[in-house]
DNA sequence: CTGAAAGCGCTTACAG
DNA sequence: CTGAAAGCGCTTACAG
């Protein structure tokens, strides 16, 4: 159990009975290397039990083999988000093919996560993702100011300079708000809800306009909207506001499944029933939400997609290219349980 | 915004006049500089916007700054495992003050996990934490092959070998689950099952055990056992085919919070009150469980603390000692309204 | 198709 | 307290 892996592409040469440079030819086959010496340096290599030093190879390529991910909510919420470990597992499943990682940080503050991008940028990541984008994100110029490449996450497309010509995968959250509240006014309902994300987040107030716009076109009152900020806490109290109200909504769409939960929860705790008496909705497809009696219609968002998209938009920046923004079309409803017609007065 | 950060310490050095081992000193401190030459260093570094090249820094001490940690769960599962991000941010609290990062990779296959273990070991981590560790994994001997240091994340004191001689950090899992037994027998519970988590993961199988033995010592029947897989579709099956059993329990003693979030919906929705008719207890302690009606009575599992303590042991093994088995005592039962006597006969 | 050499940008003995 | 130089282990023009 001594110390090993200190054998080098050196040792292989030597072996092999052929130069360093060509060692590193035969496995990176940049320029065609005969058969029977490569053959001869895969066995050296094999025999000597010889893997690349990745951070011999990051220094003479220039490139980390990472990119950068930093997550700036708070871990009690994040813990419960349907969201990033399937975008996570997106994201993987592309930098495996490419033989590169992720390198992730969690922080709380913004001095924190100022730090972290000048670390980043400092060669420990080659680009980066920006999540939970907000109006006029501070991360724009500063990913720029450090000349570190990035790609945005979006909830639509970005209008001119929103992103501050940063390539944006974007995703329209959009079109599948307005079919929540379809299937609720088609279903007879007319005072309908909605607890909101935070509007300081693009996807939060993306999703809030879709329900004030969707509502009005249909000449319904679009006023019982309430700004929660993503947990069962304030899903909860949300929904309490709601039901304590004189003429108290049939029917409620929240921005994520988590507070739909609670407020499921906490409607059914008072006796109210669902969705007989109340309607509700989520929005991520957490995996609770379909095993939840009634299921929860919610919305899918493809976030194994996005996490693809996200990369392979990110590695095309990176090799030069100017991916501009992409569409990531996998939002979808998925309508389960918990809608159904308001009770008769 | 031409690309920057092409200036090296040679610049540095040659702006203040110095020699480039002077400046590398000058901001380790691993020898004395003069006060006067360090301020002209940090301000000629300031001029020229120098940051050090991560990558050539790692090359020249062999060290890569990062720690690896690999998620071989399916990532819908771990979207909604309380545990995970708290844990995450626990290990960026004490990475971030040592100026390292973390390498997160999810894998869904075993093949998939051996390769990126040996990628790990090829220069991308100086060490790993393993989780989910599982009876003779065959992890502990394919770490110790790839001389890639290691700690064990572990749910009760390690037997001799059991981790095969790796630094391990360890809650012992089986308190929490002997108090949660207690609580409900005291309330006046006999019939009590348990939904357990995979006999293969240590986890789970201490949680059964301990469960087991609580029952026994008090005299009571600890047939009732389900195996479920930790997702809250395992949770709602057993849950129901417990309340099909010609006697169903009374009690049922989850061995997550998923799986018991999901059993209390199913209950609810066949019109068992809870806890009137059945009283329940998750485990992990995610944020819905606290702002559930009723709320779930759960174990907090210190997984922040765990976190920590994890980094701070491996950061220990890399130093060259050898930190053994160290325990994290932060295991707390919370009680919470989901457990009341059971109904009169 | 292959070799010898320079270079990536730091750190760290070695001298002074 | 400081400098000059070697070294970390690869990759990549440059020659042949």
């Amino acid at each position: 159990m001594s110390a090993p892996s200190k054998v080098t592409i050196g040792d292989v040469a030597r072996h092999a009975g052929v130069s360093k440079g060509t060692v590193s030819l035969a496995y990176s086959g940049k320029r065609p290397v005969s058969e029977e010496t490569r053959q001869r340096i895969f066995s050296a290599a094999a025999e000597l039990n010889w893997t690349a030093s990745h951070r011999a190879r990051a220094l003479a390529t220039a490139r980390t083999g990472a990119i950068g991910l930093v997550m700036a909510r708070d871990p009690e919420v994040l813990a419960t988000d349907a969201f990033f470990s399937k975008f996570l597992s997106g994201c993987e499943r592309v930098l495996a093919e490419h033989d590169m990682g992720l390198m992730l940080h969690a922080v709380t503050t913004a001095e924190a996560e100022h730090l972290v991008y000048e670390r980043l940028a400092a060669g420990r990541a080659d680009g980066v993702i920006l999540l939970d984008v907000e109006i006029d994100d501070p991360r724009f110029a500063l990913v720029q100011r450090l000349g570190l490449p990035a790609v945005v996450l979006s909830a639509h497309e970005p209008t001119r300079g929103e992103t501050a010509g940063l390539p944006t995968v974007f995703s329209d959250d959009s079109p599948a708000i307005t079919e929540l509240v379809a299937l609720m006014a088609e279903a007879g309902h007319t005072r309908i809800a909605h607890v909101a994300g935070p509007a300081h987040y693009i996807h939060g107030r993306i999703r809030q306009e879709a329900f004030s716009a969707a509502m009005r076109k249909r000449g319904l009152d679009d006023s019982l909207v309430i700004e929660g900020d993503f947990t069962a806490s304030s899903g909860r109290d949300a929904t309490a506001q709601l039901l304590d109200l004189p003429q108290p909504p049939t029917a409620i769409l929240f921005a994520n499944d988590m507070m739909a939960i609670a407020g499921l929860s906490l409607a059914r705790s008072r006796g109210v029933r669902v969705p007989e008496d109340l309607s509700l909705s989520g929005y991520d497809d957490s995996e609770l939400s379909a095993h939840l009696s009634p299921a929860l219609t919610t919305v899918s968002t493809g976030a194994v997609q996005r996490g693809q998209l996200a990369v392979t938009t990110l590695l095309a920046a990176l090799a030069g290219e100017d991916p501009g923004a992409v569409l990531a079309d996998h939002t979808t409803v998925l309508p389960r349980d918990s809608i159904a017609p308001p009770p008769r007065p």
